[in-house]
DNA sequence: TATTGTTATACTCTATAACTATA
DNA sequence: TATAGTTATAGAGTATAACAATA
């Protein structure tokens, strides 16, 4: 297999990973990045929309559908009369955390088809490719 | 970085390019994959739906949105009065090969971070995550 | 005036259930 | 009856444009 169709299909392998994950919590991929971004920060809706890519008003439903299932809240900012600040409800960061665990889990589980040496080097290269 | 981590964020980044590829010629992912699957068969709609991982109801949209621009065509099954076989239109392959052309030389430009040596070494190593 | 966020609108994508036509 | 596909419906996710409130 040549490189490219090997990075495409690992792609595509690790996302249906995190859509399966995320299906037995009812949650979409986007969904659970945006609990996993919350889980050290209590960004702004236009902040939110940076880290994800996504134009404010795509947030704005993001958030109202995580909020009204109760795992993200929205906070008026102290320092700004129009900004929002959204954070983690307790069960949103049971969920997130949770989540994280089987993601690594399910993940672990698929690099166990590489020995520890071919595992480090994997991860080596696959870090310079992300950081490059 | 750790294994886990690598992998999920070298998944993203891929799928990012083949977003923005497709973006520039207003296709969504799903409708790039739907081309490339049809640049080798015409399989009938319940075929296309174990391909794409999508219930058939869902593959009849996608399908029918892609036919109105031109790029797929129904037929009917010769062989079964009830089945229809999707087919690439020279529009549609022209789309599909100049798309596979894109996202080849985006992939393969994120790869240069890597050396000769290091590149095959990742391809062999993600071969067989891919395919265990 | 500029910025933060929401709303209105429109479209893609997806699934479930009910349906039609054929096997 | 069973299968191939479509339709009706509902909901998530996304963007653009217009808007309100605050800076």
């Amino acid at each position: 297999m040549n490189t490219v169709d090997a990075l495409v299909q690992l792609s595509f392998q690790v996302q249906r990973i995190l859509a399966a994950v995320g299906a037995e919590h009812d949650l979409s991929i986007i969904q659970i990045r945006l609990l996993g971004i919350l889980r050290d920060r209590q960004p702004g809706m236009l902040e939110l929309g940076q880290h994800l890519g996504l134009d404010k008003s795509s947030i704005t439903g993001l958030v109202s559908r995580a909020e009204k299932r109760g795992l993200v809240r929205r906070t008026p900012s102290p320092h700004d009369g129009r900004g929002v600040l959204v954070a983690l409800t307790p069960a949103g960061r049971r969920l997130a955390e949770d989540g994280e665990m089987q993601i690594t889990r399910r993940i672990t589980e698929l690099t166990k088809a590489l020995n520890a040496t071919q595992r480090k080097q994997f991860t080596q290269l696959a870090s310079v490719l992300v950081n490059p």
